[in-house]
DNA sequence: CGCATATTTGAAATAGTTCAAGTTGAGTGG
DNA sequence: CCACTCAACTTGAACTATTTCAAATATGCG
């Protein structure tokens, strides 16, 4: 299913970084610790394989963890399915970032990861990164800060879906998007979503009618304009704006 | 601020993986793969350092990063402050778990991590960690085991918090809070919930006043009897029942 | 004992969901 | 190039769980 080895080849993970200037695979091989020589031995344990189509999966829940990936090009979403049928968006995967890493704990794939669009990966088989980790020390701090700043992550997602209105999670989510492209070189202010409204407001924890109506309320207030999955954001410092509003009043907090 | 070396001593890890038997810290030390001559390195860089008293600080956001903390007894909680003042809370941390590997990646803490009643810590020096993670393999991939398991436990939790009824988000958090409870050979029925309703209620996305008004609506359908932070489950399977149910209809989830 | 903080309770307000009915849009085959 | 189809998306209106506001009780602690 995408995963098998038919196909993979080395990869140059020097032109990786170029491509790529500030993401986790970036931070993976790239950072002060680790050499031009260290890389070539990173490098040479990474497989490419074929690229995947729209719809077809990375992995299934429950399968055998082997590796972790990395996003060349295209998107991901990983979802985790709930007891009952339903899903839940974990999070969606832009080149460079790094994938599965909520699967070493329990050696299998707790989330069904699916590609949004074409989508071309990097495989980087678990356990001889692990081995090299031990041989080049700036390899091991990378991928425990990657990790960490995974976990990190999600506790702002936490923060966000747990007490703000519509209107700031969409705002954070397109500000969030629009620093993710601009970091890759790509437009700040245009850009294409590449996932559909309802794993859009899925992954907010919205109704997908919901997103829709925030959506037209932005377009109303001049704040963006939008054509099907195209976006222009007009104005960032208002959406900044919004995120920045309290959610909710509460009256927790208080001594410091 | 609790963080001073003052007073710390080695530790027996050994009498700890004792203590708590099926917890983080006891994964990263028990392993198969740490015989007792690894433990014993591990131990010798493990500090403890004096109680934390209740609403006491182990950290504050912002401050650098030296050390991932281990639980011995007590409670913390780690919170995130928002930009505007308002503070969410991220996680409750119970004897034997891990505390601070959101602070890896950035290098200084995200997150305020504050005593909820006496607490003991014992601090583990990170870069020595990292140091004796590459002599020990079976402690290298503790590590990144353990927190990988907490990017799914915060997986797990976004689905609670984001898609589910006040009585399913509580009925999860007195299960889960059971089983943490079970797994140190308490009991799994009656425990003394170590946060406030505030707390809980931040925790689980709720106002304070719908957490109180749930666990009112829970005592009176006869699920568990509640004596201020004392609490007992009545009816654990019906407390299940309510978690399996789909929160939500949502016509998300299709194809497979 | 008495203040300060937590918790509970009731009633009103509301953001967001649900349901139902369009509308658009992309792909397909004639 | 035009129907035709299926799914994604949008829109409106009614509904409801949860929040908010206000105020009464507990509870803890010095």
């Amino acid at each position: 299913m995408g995963e098998s080895g038919s196909g993979s080849q080395l990869i140059r993970l020097h032109e990786i970084r170029k491509a790529c200037s500030a993401c986790s695979l970036r931070e993976l091989c790239l950072p002060v610790a680790l050499d031009r020589k260290d890389t070539d031995e990173l490098d040479r344990i990474v497989e490419r394989s074929r690229p995947l189509r729209k719809g077809e999966k990375l992995c299934r829940p429950g399968q055998p963890f082997s590796a972790i990936y990395a996003v060349l090009s295209g998107c991901l979403k990983s979802s985790l399915l709930g007891h009952d049928g339903e899903s839940q968006v974990i999070a969606f995967h832009l080149p460079g970032e790094l994938v599965a890493l909520d699967a070493i704990g329990s050696g299998s794939h707790p989330t069904a990861i699916e590609a949004l669009e074409t989508t071309s990966v990097c495989r980087i088989p678990f356990s001889q990164l692990e081995i090299l980790s031990r041989k080049l020390p700036g390899l091991q701090h990378q991928l425990l800060r990657v990790m960490s700043k995974e976990i990190f992550d999600e506790h702002k997602l936490l923060q966000v879906v747990s007490r703000r209105t519509a209107e700031q999670r969409l705002a954070i989510m397109l500000i969030n998007l629009s620093q993710r492209f601009g970091r890759r070189g790509l437009s700040r202010t245009r850009f294409r979503l590449p996932m559909s409204r309802l794993d859009l407001g899925n992954y907010l924890g919205l109704a997908p009618e919901t997103t829709s109506r925030t959506f037209r309320r932005f377009v109303d207030q001049g704040l963006l304009k939008v054509t099907g999955k195209e976006v222009e954001l007009l104005d960032l410092h208002a959406l900044h704006g919004l995120t920045e509003e309290a959610g909710l009043p509460s009256r927790h907090a208080r001594r410091c």
